[in-house]
DNA sequence: TCTGTTTATGTAAACCTTTTCATAAGATGC
DNA sequence: GCATCTTATGAAAAGGTTTACATAAACAGA
């Protein structure tokens, strides 16, 4: 019975753990657990017949054990407001491009731009034992930060810079990428112009960059009364839509100002099928600098954010020993203007 | 010093655990279990009291726990090539939807198009607990379904239908979606066809489109002679340049059909690039139909693909209880050829 | 040769749940 | 009023790791 009971070995083909590779190579499970977590503290002959054990037997450690004692589940959360808008995409890879090779994954959530979501997904992150979170903005709900707090869970802020200095982040400052938007325009020479700004309420970056915007058109002398702004979903239709309302209302605008290149191309369209030609009646700045800006007809002039290279950062972040010298808990990236052929001298149409 | 013990509730400021909250609310850890999980089954009144415990303390399960004893994560995991092509991040949206109110989450993995580098991530995701695992394309290494077999991890396969009926999949026929664009060039008279496919070692999805196009092609009388075929990664940029070869090789080309919308939207600026209109001098069709395929000028005529569907098809498969009757393990849906203005009636170019 | 260090390994506790089985109380039927 | 069934709760084991501590062996210094 015993004897039965100590050779049992095989466990009617369960998947082995550390018990039979253990049994099988003659020493404890301690060892053969050092021998996955840190090989050097073991014997070379022994290592090696550890390892082949694991590789033959087929043996693949069990994570939530392993998160269970050593409280780290190689498991970071993510979160974004949607993935529709393209532009976290780019972030999300260049995260588990990173993350990937480290043996750590990512959890994905979308809040859809509810803070009130955003509290609940990350209770359901924190449950899940993640090492980290990575958050869209730096506004959110007193109730998220404290949840983080409290668990001791770290984290960290992207596509804005964090005011409190003590909050981790990736990010870059929209108010300097909206500002780039207005200077440019004032460049050309364009006095009458149209925001379509992302929706603002409990949006940091969409706000951030309307005021950018609007605050370098006052300081190039662009009367405020001259600048009419629509706030509009980041979606392609509501760009249309957007842009039509604008020029059925205003007809001397001569440039327009998207929140994001998803905007941007549904007004882009919205200026083609009112019979405009762009540039040349009507310049157009996107934001965000998605792949496909540059194939589009006209390629679309916009703001460049670092999204990917976020991505990477964040990763870093969290994959840094935690004690580590070289941690980069702040970091400001730039945004940038890529100049293309939706915008051009302002001409006048009055 | 026993007294010390019993006593001791804050664990300094430590989450609080099952413990905590049974010695507040004087009962056994297994109440406060089964109030967490079968809550019908404790008097309303203990259970009313412990899931105020349970708020005031903040308490949340320790998932690590939860899923070593009873081996279930609420992790579900997907593996997709990149979600650089967009079409993937449609799918992981409609996934997300249907998972998060279920309080079950996703990890996202990427294999870059590459079966090898899947095998890996199979083992990594394993090691994490997911409960099952969704992978696109119906082929895969043999080492990959063995892992997935060997540690009975469930698995669903999407974007194309498994050949094997044994292995759930929720997904569409690429064949016939290549068919619906052969077949629709062929009405509008074209005779002299290209292929921008879609890199087809490895990559099912993008050897049935092809196949498709070609044999209804072929049945449509269209000499296989008279069909241009080039492969490309599916980039923007490796669009137009193979629309630019194309256009350089072969001057009696009317249509261009794309193994996806990235790659029709690279041809479309090559074509214009090349002083082209389209659709007068050349048609082009996409496959994807992604949102933005509405929003290009011209419209891109492309086939539409039920991602955000198949996301949701996939979900009810791994939410479903496994033991239940009306539990879909294989959901064939189906393309649509979505016509815009990209594709127009042949006309000599002789 | 003896003491003190270092290195390799083992023992056993701990991590926090879920779940089986047992028990006690309350309800039901005759 | 007794036997039987049901319901609510508790005690304790189990799940697979990691890790603090203990031990044994090998080694170095004198």
């Amino acid at each position: 019975m015993a004897l039965e009971k100590m050779a049992n070995i095989d466990r009617g083909r369960q998947s082995p753990t550390v018990v039979e590779i253990a049994k099988c190579a003659g020493c404890s499970i301690a060892t053969v657990s050092r021998v996955l977590n840190r090989p050097e503290t073991v014997a070379i002959d022994l290592r090696e017949r550890i390892l082949r054990l694991v590789d033959e037997l087929g043996y693949v450690p069990n994570g939530s054990a392993r998160a269970l004692r050593s409280s780290r589940s190689r498991l970071i959360g993510l979160i974004v407001p949607t993935l529709d808008a393209a532009i976290f995409t780019r972030m999300l890879e260049g995260l588990e491009s990173r993350l990937a090779p480290a043996g750590a994954s990512l959890v994905y959530s979308a809040t859809g731009y509810d803070l009130d979501r955003e509290i609940r997904v990350v209770r359901n992150l924190i449950e899940k034992g993640v090492d980290g979170i990575i958050l869209v903005g730096s506004h959110h709900r007193k109730e998220t930060l404290k949840l983080l707090r409290e668990h001791k869970v770290r984290f960290a802020v992207t596509y804005a810079l964090s005011e409190d200095a003590s909050i981790p982040c990736m990010g870059f400052d929209n108010r300097s990428g909206g500002a780039l938007a207005a200077n440019y325009l004032a460049d050309l020479g364009h006095k009458t112009l149209a925001v379509i700004a992302g929706v603002t309420r409990d949006n940091d970056r969409a706000s951030g960059r309307l005021e950018g915007f609007l605050a370098m058109a006052e300081r190039r002398g662009i009367d405020r009364s001259r600048i009419v702004v629509v706030e509009s979903p980041y979606e392609f239709s509501r760009g249309r839509a957007a842009a039509r309302l604008i020029l059925n209302q205003n007809r001397n605008v001569t440039a327009i100002f998207c929140g994001s290149d998803v905007l941007a191309v549904g007004a882009l369209r919205g200026c083609k099928d009112a019979g405009l030609c762009v540039p040349q009646d009507m310049s157009i700045i996107g934001f965000d600098n998605l792949d496909i800006a540059e194939y589009l007809t006209p390629g679309l002039t916009t703001v460049d954010v670092p999204a990917r290279l976020m991505g990477e950062e964040a990763a870093n972040y969290f994959l840094a020993d935690q004690n580590s010298l070289d941690i980069h808990s702040r970091v400001e990236l730039e945004t940038r203007l890529i100049v293309r052929e939706s915008t051009a001298p302002a001409r006048d149409r009055q």
